[in-house]
DNA sequence: AAAAATTTAGAACAAATGTTTGCAATCCTT
DNA sequence: AAGGATTGCAAACATTTGTTCTAAATTTTT
Protein backbone atom coordinates (compact mmCIF):
# COMPACT_ATOMS: atom_id res chain seq x y z
CA UNK A 1 0.00 0.00 0.00
CA UNK A 2 1.12 3.09 -0.81
CA UNK A 3 1.77 5.84 1.55
CA UNK A 4 -1.68 7.88 1.96
CA UNK A 5 0.21 11.18 2.94
CA UNK A 6 2.37 11.18 -0.34
CA UNK A 7 -0.79 10.92 -2.48
CA UNK A 8 -2.55 13.64 -0.06
CA UNK A 9 0.86 16.45 -0.73
CA UNK A 10 0.29 15.45 -4.26
CA UNK A 11 -3.29 16.27 -4.38
CA UNK A 12 -3.19 19.42 -2.50
CA UNK A 13 -0.45 20.98 -4.46
CA UNK A 14 -2.35 20.29 -7.79
CA UNK A 15 -5.20 22.17 -5.38
CA UNK A 16 -2.65 25.05 -4.82
CA UNK A 17 -0.61 25.23 -8.02
CA UNK A 18 -3.72 25.64 -9.98
CA UNK A 19 -5.21 27.94 -7.34
CA UNK A 20 -2.15 30.08 -7.52
CA UNK A 21 -1.85 29.88 -11.47
CA UNK A 22 -5.16 29.16 -12.92
CA UNK A 23 -4.38 25.91 -14.70
CA UNK A 24 -2.95 22.72 -13.48
CA UNK A 25 0.45 21.80 -12.84
CA UNK A 26 2.46 19.10 -15.33
CA UNK A 27 3.50 16.14 -13.93
CA UNK A 28 7.11 17.52 -14.14
CA UNK A 29 5.73 20.32 -11.91
CA UNK A 30 4.62 17.94 -9.34
CA UNK A 31 8.21 15.82 -9.83
CA UNK A 32 9.52 19.23 -8.86
CA UNK A 33 7.49 20.35 -5.95
CA UNK A 34 7.99 16.95 -4.09
CA UNK A 35 11.07 16.06 -5.08
CA UNK A 36 10.55 12.77 -7.17
CA UNK A 37 12.71 11.88 -9.17
CA UNK A 38 10.64 10.47 -12.12
CA UNK A 39 8.04 11.76 -14.16
CA UNK A 40 6.70 8.50 -14.06
CA UNK A 41 6.49 8.47 -10.52
CA UNK A 42 4.10 11.56 -10.80
CA UNK A 43 2.23 9.97 -13.26
CA UNK A 44 1.90 7.02 -11.57
CA UNK A 45 0.60 9.27 -8.37
CA UNK A 46 -1.97 11.18 -10.23
CA UNK A 47 -3.37 7.82 -12.23
CA UNK A 48 -3.79 6.33 -8.76
CA UNK A 49 -5.51 9.64 -7.34
CA UNK A 50 -7.96 9.43 -10.42
CA UNK A 51 -8.56 5.77 -10.00
CA UNK A 52 -9.87 6.63 -6.23
CA UNK A 53 -12.12 9.46 -7.48
CA UNK A 54 -10.30 12.03 -5.94
CA UNK A 55 -9.38 14.03 -8.99
CA UNK A 56 -10.48 13.94 -12.68
CA UNK A 57 -8.39 13.85 -15.80
CA UNK A 58 -8.47 13.13 -19.37
CA UNK A 59 -5.99 10.76 -20.60
CA UNK A 60 -3.48 12.57 -23.56
CA UNK A 61 -4.00 16.26 -22.75
CA UNK A 62 -1.92 18.17 -21.35
CA UNK A 63 -2.39 19.84 -18.00
CA UNK A 64 -6.02 18.89 -17.86
CA UNK A 65 -5.89 17.56 -14.38
CA UNK A 66 -8.73 18.93 -12.47
CA UNK A 67 -9.81 18.52 -8.72
CA UNK A 68 -12.82 15.72 -8.66
CA UNK A 69 -14.11 18.14 -5.48
CA UNK A 70 -13.91 21.75 -7.20
CA UNK A 71 -13.45 23.20 -3.71
CA UNK A 72 -15.57 26.63 -4.93
CA UNK A 73 -18.68 27.37 -6.95
CA UNK A 74 -19.46 29.94 -9.43
CA UNK A 75 -23.07 31.82 -8.26
CA UNK A 76 -24.65 34.31 -10.36
CA UNK A 77 -24.94 38.23 -8.51
CA UNK A 78 -28.25 38.92 -10.18
CA UNK A 79 -29.45 42.36 -8.50
CA UNK A 80 -30.87 43.52 -5.52
CA UNK A 81 -33.58 43.14 -3.21
CA UNK A 82 -35.65 45.96 -2.34
CA UNK A 83 -39.25 46.24 -1.65
CA UNK A 84 -41.33 47.27 -3.99
CA UNK A 85 -38.67 46.25 -6.59
CA UNK A 86 -38.70 43.53 -9.16
CA UNK A 87 -35.63 41.39 -8.84
CA UNK A 88 -34.43 38.28 -11.24
CA UNK A 89 -34.96 39.76 -13.99
CA UNK A 90 -32.72 37.21 -15.31
CA UNK A 91 -30.96 39.28 -18.08
CA UNK A 92 -29.53 41.70 -15.33
CA UNK A 93 -26.69 39.89 -13.56
CA UNK A 94 -23.71 41.60 -12.60
CA UNK A 95 -21.33 38.79 -12.84
CA UNK A 96 -20.09 35.73 -11.03
CA UNK A 97 -18.91 35.39 -7.93
CA UNK A 98 -16.34 32.23 -6.71
CA UNK A 99 -17.36 31.06 -3.45
CA UNK A 100 -15.70 28.40 -1.16
CA UNK A 101 -18.12 25.44 -1.42
CA UNK A 102 -16.80 24.80 2.54
CA UNK A 103 -19.34 27.59 3.14
CA UNK A 104 -22.22 27.75 0.52
CA UNK A 105 -22.97 24.59 -2.08
CA UNK A 106 -25.67 23.28 -3.51
CA UNK A 107 -27.83 24.04 -7.01
CA UNK A 108 -29.04 26.76 -7.99
CA UNK A 109 -27.47 28.93 -5.69
CA UNK A 110 -27.80 33.12 -6.24
CA UNK A 111 -26.64 36.43 -5.02
CA UNK A 112 -28.38 38.87 -3.91
CA UNK A 113 -27.52 42.54 -2.46
CA UNK A 114 -29.66 43.15 0.27
CA UNK A 115 -31.31 46.82 0.79
CA UNK A 116 -32.86 48.06 3.88
CA UNK A 117 -32.76 47.18 7.07
CA UNK A 118 -35.81 44.75 7.80
CA UNK A 119 -33.82 41.82 8.79
CA UNK A 120 -30.79 43.89 10.93
CA UNK A 121 -32.07 41.61 13.98
CA UNK A 122 -31.22 38.75 12.53
CA UNK A 123 -27.88 40.30 11.47
CA UNK A 124 -28.37 40.94 7.68
CA UNK A 125 -27.50 44.79 6.95
CA UNK A 126 -28.00 46.72 4.17
CA UNK A 127 -25.34 46.25 1.38
CA UNK A 128 -25.10 42.60 2.20
CA UNK A 129 -24.96 39.91 -0.69
CA UNK A 130 -27.19 37.18 0.84
CA UNK A 131 -26.33 33.77 -0.73
CA UNK A 132 -29.59 31.67 -1.86
CA UNK A 133 -30.58 28.64 -2.55
CA UNK A 134 -33.92 29.05 -5.51
CA UNK A 135 -36.56 26.82 -4.23
CA UNK A 136 -40.43 27.18 -3.96
CA UNK A 137 -41.30 25.56 -0.76
CA UNK A 138 -39.70 26.24 2.71
CA UNK A 139 -40.06 25.86 6.42
CA UNK A 140 -41.03 27.18 9.23
CA UNK A 141 -38.32 29.94 10.47
CA UNK A 142 -36.70 29.57 7.39
CA UNK A 143 -35.40 33.08 5.93
CA UNK A 144 -36.65 33.44 2.62
CA UNK A 145 -36.55 35.63 -0.70
CA UNK A 146 -39.77 35.86 -1.56
CA UNK A 147 -42.37 37.75 -3.98
CA UNK A 148 -45.91 39.12 -2.60
CA UNK A 149 -48.81 41.04 -2.98
CA UNK A 150 -51.22 42.23 -0.57
CA UNK A 151 -52.93 44.56 -2.22
CA UNK A 152 -51.44 47.38 -0.78
CA UNK A 153 -47.82 46.96 -2.43
CA UNK A 154 -45.63 43.99 -4.05
CA UNK A 155 -42.09 43.14 -4.58
CA UNK A 156 -39.86 40.52 -3.44
CA UNK A 157 -38.18 40.78 -0.01
CA UNK A 158 -36.22 38.93 2.18
CA UNK A 159 -37.92 38.18 5.14
CA UNK A 160 -38.75 35.06 7.43
CA UNK A 161 -40.96 32.30 6.52
CA UNK A 162 -44.08 31.27 8.44
CA UNK A 163 -47.12 29.52 7.90
CA UNK A 164 -49.82 29.67 10.51
CA UNK A 165 -53.69 29.05 10.09
CA UNK A 166 -53.43 28.93 6.73
CA UNK A 167 -52.07 31.89 5.93
CA UNK A 168 -48.32 32.84 5.29
CA UNK A 169 -46.10 35.33 7.26
CA UNK A 170 -43.49 37.35 6.40
CA UNK A 171 -41.75 38.58 9.20
CA UNK A 172 -38.85 41.04 9.24
CA UNK A 173 -36.64 40.94 11.83
CA UNK A 174 -37.05 44.08 13.08
CA UNK A 175 -39.19 45.39 15.75
CA UNK A 176 -40.29 48.43 14.21
CA UNK A 177 -41.62 46.75 11.33
CA UNK A 178 -44.53 44.48 11.05
CA UNK A 179 -45.05 40.85 9.82
CA UNK A 180 -47.03 40.49 6.46
CA UNK A 181 -49.68 37.99 6.65
CA UNK A 182 -50.86 37.26 3.21
CA UNK A 183 -52.99 34.89 1.77
CA UNK A 184 -50.19 33.66 -1.09
CA UNK A 185 -46.91 33.47 -1.49
CA UNK A 186 -44.03 32.93 -4.02
CA UNK A 187 -40.94 31.32 -2.54
CA UNK A 188 -38.08 32.22 -4.89
CA UNK A 189 -35.77 30.86 -2.67
CA UNK A 190 -33.97 29.97 0.98
CA UNK A 191 -31.15 32.02 2.17
CA UNK A 192 -28.48 29.94 3.63
CA UNK A 193 -25.57 32.26 4.21
CA UNK A 194 -24.32 36.03 3.49
CA UNK A 195 -21.19 38.19 2.67
CA UNK A 196 -20.32 41.26 3.66
CA UNK A 197 -17.58 43.58 3.21
CA UNK A 198 -16.90 46.95 5.35
CA UNK A 199 -15.60 49.74 3.75
CA UNK B 1 -8.42 47.45 -35.61
CA UNK B 2 -9.79 44.09 -34.53
CA UNK B 3 -13.19 43.68 -33.89
CA UNK B 4 -13.30 44.40 -30.12
CA UNK B 5 -16.50 41.53 -29.62
CA UNK B 6 -14.38 38.76 -30.77
CA UNK B 7 -11.49 39.81 -28.47
CA UNK B 8 -14.71 39.73 -25.53
CA UNK B 9 -15.82 36.29 -26.79
CA UNK B 10 -12.44 34.68 -26.76
CA UNK B 11 -11.90 36.14 -23.59
CA UNK B 12 -15.20 34.91 -22.18
CA UNK B 13 -15.04 31.66 -23.52
CA UNK B 14 -11.57 31.26 -22.05
CA UNK B 15 -13.40 32.14 -18.92
CA UNK B 16 -16.19 29.89 -19.19
CA UNK B 17 -13.98 26.95 -20.49
CA UNK B 18 -11.69 27.17 -17.34
CA UNK B 19 -14.62 27.70 -14.96
CA UNK B 20 -16.45 24.41 -16.28
CA UNK B 21 -13.04 22.17 -16.38
CA UNK B 22 -10.50 23.24 -14.29
CA UNK B 23 -7.98 23.58 -16.42
CA UNK B 24 -7.69 26.41 -20.06
CA UNK B 25 -8.73 25.81 -23.04
CA UNK B 26 -5.77 25.26 -26.30
CA UNK B 27 -5.87 27.61 -28.98
CA UNK B 28 -7.48 24.59 -30.94
CA UNK B 29 -10.34 24.58 -28.17
CA UNK B 30 -10.87 28.33 -28.94
CA UNK B 31 -10.80 27.61 -32.56
CA UNK B 32 -13.54 24.70 -32.20
CA UNK B 33 -15.73 27.34 -30.15
CA UNK B 34 -15.71 30.55 -32.47
CA UNK B 35 -15.65 28.73 -35.80
CA UNK B 36 -11.95 30.01 -36.60
CA UNK B 37 -10.23 28.36 -39.47
CA UNK B 38 -6.49 28.62 -38.18
CA UNK B 39 -4.87 27.97 -34.90
CA UNK B 40 -2.65 30.87 -36.17
CA UNK B 41 -5.53 33.02 -35.86
CA UNK B 42 -6.90 32.05 -31.94
CA UNK B 43 -2.99 32.18 -31.33
CA UNK B 44 -2.88 35.73 -32.31
CA UNK B 45 -5.74 36.63 -30.58
CA UNK B 46 -4.82 35.59 -27.15
CA UNK B 47 -1.59 37.36 -27.17
CA UNK B 48 -3.51 40.65 -28.11
CA UNK B 49 -5.53 40.18 -25.18
CA UNK B 50 -2.06 39.16 -23.42
CA UNK B 51 -0.79 42.37 -24.67
CA UNK B 52 -4.20 43.88 -23.54
CA UNK B 53 -3.24 42.78 -20.09
CA UNK B 54 -6.58 40.99 -20.37
CA UNK B 55 -4.69 37.58 -19.49
CA UNK B 56 -1.54 36.18 -18.30
CA UNK B 57 0.00 33.80 -20.21
CA UNK B 58 3.13 31.78 -20.03
CA UNK B 59 5.16 31.47 -23.63
CA UNK B 60 5.78 27.36 -24.58
CA UNK B 61 3.67 26.30 -21.91
CA UNK B 62 0.62 24.02 -23.02
CA UNK B 63 -2.54 25.42 -21.99
CA UNK B 64 -0.98 27.80 -19.70
CA UNK B 65 -3.45 31.06 -20.49
CA UNK B 66 -4.93 32.28 -17.52
CA UNK B 67 -7.48 35.55 -16.95
CA UNK B 68 -5.34 38.50 -16.05
CA UNK B 69 -7.63 39.93 -13.30
CA UNK B 70 -7.80 36.72 -11.27
CA UNK B 71 -11.07 37.24 -9.66
CA UNK B 72 -10.59 34.69 -6.70
CA UNK B 73 -8.21 34.69 -3.30
CA UNK B 74 -6.79 32.12 -1.46
CA UNK B 75 -7.07 32.89 2.16
CA UNK B 76 -6.49 30.61 5.18
CA UNK B 77 -8.57 30.18 8.11
CA UNK B 78 -6.11 30.09 10.55
CA UNK B 79 -8.52 29.49 13.70
CA UNK B 80 -11.30 30.75 16.23
CA UNK B 81 -11.48 34.14 17.94
CA UNK B 82 -12.70 33.54 21.40
CA UNK B 83 -12.19 35.71 24.56
CA UNK B 84 -9.53 34.30 26.33
CA UNK B 85 -8.07 31.89 24.42
CA UNK B 86 -5.09 32.45 22.10
CA UNK B 87 -4.83 32.16 18.49
CA UNK B 88 -3.05 32.63 15.16
CA UNK B 89 -1.06 29.88 16.43
CA UNK B 90 0.44 29.59 12.11
CA UNK B 91 0.21 25.77 12.05
CA UNK B 92 -3.43 25.40 13.06
CA UNK B 93 -5.02 26.71 9.97
CA UNK B 94 -7.76 24.63 8.26
CA UNK B 95 -7.67 25.02 5.35
CA UNK B 96 -7.73 27.18 2.34
CA UNK B 97 -11.07 29.47 1.40
CA UNK B 98 -11.61 30.47 -1.93
CA UNK B 99 -13.17 34.21 -2.13
CA UNK B 100 -14.20 36.13 -5.02
CA UNK B 101 -11.87 39.51 -5.13
CA UNK B 102 -14.86 41.63 -5.77
CA UNK B 103 -15.79 41.48 -2.60
CA UNK B 104 -12.82 40.94 -0.54
CA UNK B 105 -9.46 42.16 -1.68
CA UNK B 106 -6.17 43.22 0.03
CA UNK B 107 -2.86 41.44 0.96
CA UNK B 108 -2.79 39.61 4.27
CA UNK B 109 -5.95 38.13 4.67
CA UNK B 110 -7.00 35.60 6.44
CA UNK B 111 -10.31 34.00 8.32
CA UNK B 112 -11.17 33.11 11.75
CA UNK B 113 -14.57 32.18 13.29
CA UNK B 114 -16.20 34.16 15.64
CA UNK B 115 -16.55 32.73 18.75
CA UNK B 116 -19.41 34.72 20.95
CA UNK B 117 -21.62 37.76 20.92
CA UNK B 118 -19.61 40.63 21.93
CA UNK B 119 -20.45 42.45 18.61
CA UNK B 120 -23.45 41.11 17.62
CA UNK B 121 -24.88 44.55 17.47
CA UNK B 122 -22.43 45.43 14.29
CA UNK B 123 -23.98 42.19 12.52
CA UNK B 124 -21.33 39.82 13.53
CA UNK B 125 -22.28 36.42 15.00
CA UNK B 126 -21.64 33.39 16.67
CA UNK B 127 -19.93 31.47 14.32
CA UNK B 128 -19.49 33.77 11.91
CA UNK B 129 -16.35 34.04 9.58
CA UNK B 130 -14.49 37.16 9.76
CA UNK B 131 -12.20 38.50 6.99
CA UNK B 132 -9.40 40.20 8.45
CA UNK B 133 -6.33 42.10 6.53
CA UNK B 134 -3.37 42.11 8.58
CA UNK B 135 -1.96 45.34 9.92
CA UNK B 136 -0.40 46.83 13.17
CA UNK B 137 -2.03 49.62 13.63
CA UNK B 138 -6.41 50.73 13.14
CA UNK B 139 -7.88 54.01 13.43
CA UNK B 140 -10.72 55.31 15.34
CA UNK B 141 -13.84 53.39 14.94
CA UNK B 142 -12.20 49.78 12.73
CA UNK B 143 -13.09 47.01 13.80
CA UNK B 144 -9.99 45.28 14.70
CA UNK B 145 -9.00 41.58 15.89
CA UNK B 146 -6.54 42.39 18.91
CA UNK B 147 -4.57 40.59 21.61
CA UNK B 148 -4.80 42.44 24.91
CA UNK B 149 -4.01 42.07 28.65
CA UNK B 150 -5.67 44.06 31.31
CA UNK B 151 -4.54 42.16 34.19
CA UNK B 152 -7.59 40.53 34.17
CA UNK B 153 -8.02 38.56 31.54
CA UNK B 154 -6.08 38.21 28.54
CA UNK B 155 -6.31 36.93 24.86
CA UNK B 156 -7.68 37.79 21.15
CA UNK B 157 -11.04 39.38 20.43
CA UNK B 158 -13.20 41.21 17.96
CA UNK B 159 -13.74 44.57 18.84
CA UNK B 160 -14.21 48.13 17.69
CA UNK B 161 -11.45 49.94 18.42
CA UNK B 162 -10.84 53.64 19.45
CA UNK B 163 -7.96 56.19 21.30
CA UNK B 164 -8.73 57.99 23.42
CA UNK B 165 -7.36 60.16 26.25
CA UNK B 166 -4.20 57.91 25.72
CA UNK B 167 -6.10 54.82 26.04
CA UNK B 168 -6.68 52.52 23.85
CA UNK B 169 -10.77 51.08 23.98
CA UNK B 170 -11.91 48.19 22.60
CA UNK B 171 -15.37 48.58 22.39
CA UNK B 172 -18.00 45.43 22.54
CA UNK B 173 -20.91 46.65 20.38
CA UNK B 174 -23.20 44.42 22.86
CA UNK B 175 -24.93 46.93 25.67
CA UNK B 176 -24.50 44.04 27.67
CA UNK B 177 -21.13 44.25 27.54
CA UNK B 178 -18.15 46.58 29.05
CA UNK B 179 -15.55 48.47 27.02
CA UNK B 180 -11.78 47.59 27.55
CA UNK B 181 -9.78 50.23 28.61
CA UNK B 182 -6.41 49.76 28.23
CA UNK B 183 -2.49 50.82 28.28
CA UNK B 184 -1.76 48.84 25.28
CA UNK B 185 -2.74 46.27 22.84
CA UNK B 186 -1.31 44.31 19.98
CA UNK B 187 -3.92 44.91 16.83
CA UNK B 188 -3.24 41.88 14.40
CA UNK B 189 -5.88 43.00 12.07
CA UNK B 190 -8.29 44.81 10.96
CA UNK B 191 -11.70 43.18 9.64
CA UNK B 192 -13.04 44.19 6.49
CA UNK B 193 -15.56 41.70 6.04
CA UNK B 194 -17.55 38.34 6.99
CA UNK B 195 -19.09 35.02 5.84
CA UNK B 196 -22.28 33.59 7.29
CA UNK B 197 -23.81 30.41 6.12
CA UNK B 198 -26.94 29.23 7.77
CA UNK B 199 -27.52 25.54 9.02
C1' DA C 1 -9.46 51.72 -58.34
C1' DA C 2 -4.89 50.92 -56.72
C1' DA C 3 -2.06 50.42 -52.94
C1' DA C 4 -1.19 49.58 -48.33
C1' DA C 5 -2.30 47.63 -44.11
C1' DT C 6 -4.61 44.37 -41.54
C1' DT C 7 -6.66 40.04 -40.72
C1' DT C 8 -7.20 35.09 -41.56
C1' DA C 9 -5.89 30.70 -43.34
C1' DG C 10 -3.17 26.57 -44.09
C1' DA C 11 0.48 24.03 -43.19
C1' DA C 12 4.63 22.82 -41.23
C1' DC C 13 7.55 23.00 -37.17
C1' DA C 14 9.16 22.80 -32.38
C1' DA C 15 8.57 22.36 -27.74
C1' DA C 16 6.12 20.85 -23.71
C1' DT C 17 4.25 17.24 -21.56
C1' DG C 18 1.75 12.80 -21.07
C1' DT C 19 2.85 7.83 -21.47
C1' DT C 20 5.29 3.48 -21.72
C1' DT C 21 8.91 0.23 -20.73
C1' DG C 22 12.43 -2.10 -18.29
C1' DC C 23 14.96 -2.31 -14.40
C1' DA C 24 16.61 -1.13 -9.66
C1' DA C 25 15.32 -0.37 -4.98
C1' DT C 26 12.52 -1.09 -1.21
C1' DC C 27 9.12 -3.33 1.49
C1' DC C 28 6.44 -7.16 2.97
C1' DT C 29 5.46 -12.03 3.73
C1' DT C 30 6.90 -16.52 4.77
C1' DA D 1 17.16 -14.81 4.70
C1' DA D 2 14.52 -15.85 0.30
C1' DG D 3 11.12 -14.70 -2.66
C1' DG D 4 7.55 -12.06 -4.24
C1' DA D 5 5.14 -7.77 -4.47
C1' DT D 6 5.22 -3.02 -4.49
C1' DT D 7 7.27 1.28 -5.37
C1' DG D 8 10.50 4.40 -7.57
C1' DC D 9 13.75 5.65 -11.20
C1' DA D 10 15.74 6.72 -15.79
C1' DA D 11 15.30 7.15 -20.26
C1' DA D 12 13.04 6.86 -24.45
C1' DC D 13 8.78 7.63 -26.91
C1' DA D 14 4.35 9.63 -28.58
C1' DT D 15 1.10 13.15 -28.77
C1' DT D 16 -0.70 17.38 -27.76
C1' DT D 17 -0.35 21.92 -28.36
C1' DG D 18 2.12 26.42 -28.84
C1' DT D 19 4.58 28.85 -32.48
C1' DT D 20 6.26 30.43 -36.91
C1' DC D 21 6.02 31.29 -41.80
C1' DT D 22 4.08 32.40 -46.11
C1' DA D 23 0.42 33.55 -48.74
C1' DA D 24 -4.49 34.52 -49.56
C1' DA D 25 -8.39 37.26 -48.31
C1' DT D 26 -10.25 41.24 -46.53
C1' DT D 27 -10.42 45.86 -45.07
C1' DT D 28 -8.71 50.47 -45.02
C1' DT D 29 -6.40 54.29 -47.00
C1' DT D 30 -4.92 57.15 -50.75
Amino acid sequence: MLDKRKLDAVLSFINRYTDENGFPPTVRDICAELQIKSTATAYDYVNRLKEMGRLQKTAGKKRAVALANSNTVRVPLIGTVTAGAPILASENYEGFYTLPTAEFSGDGLFLLTVKGDSMIEAGIFDGDKIVVRKQETAENGDIVVAMFDDGVSEGATVKRFFVRDGKYILHPENSALHDYILDSVTILGKVIGLLRSFR
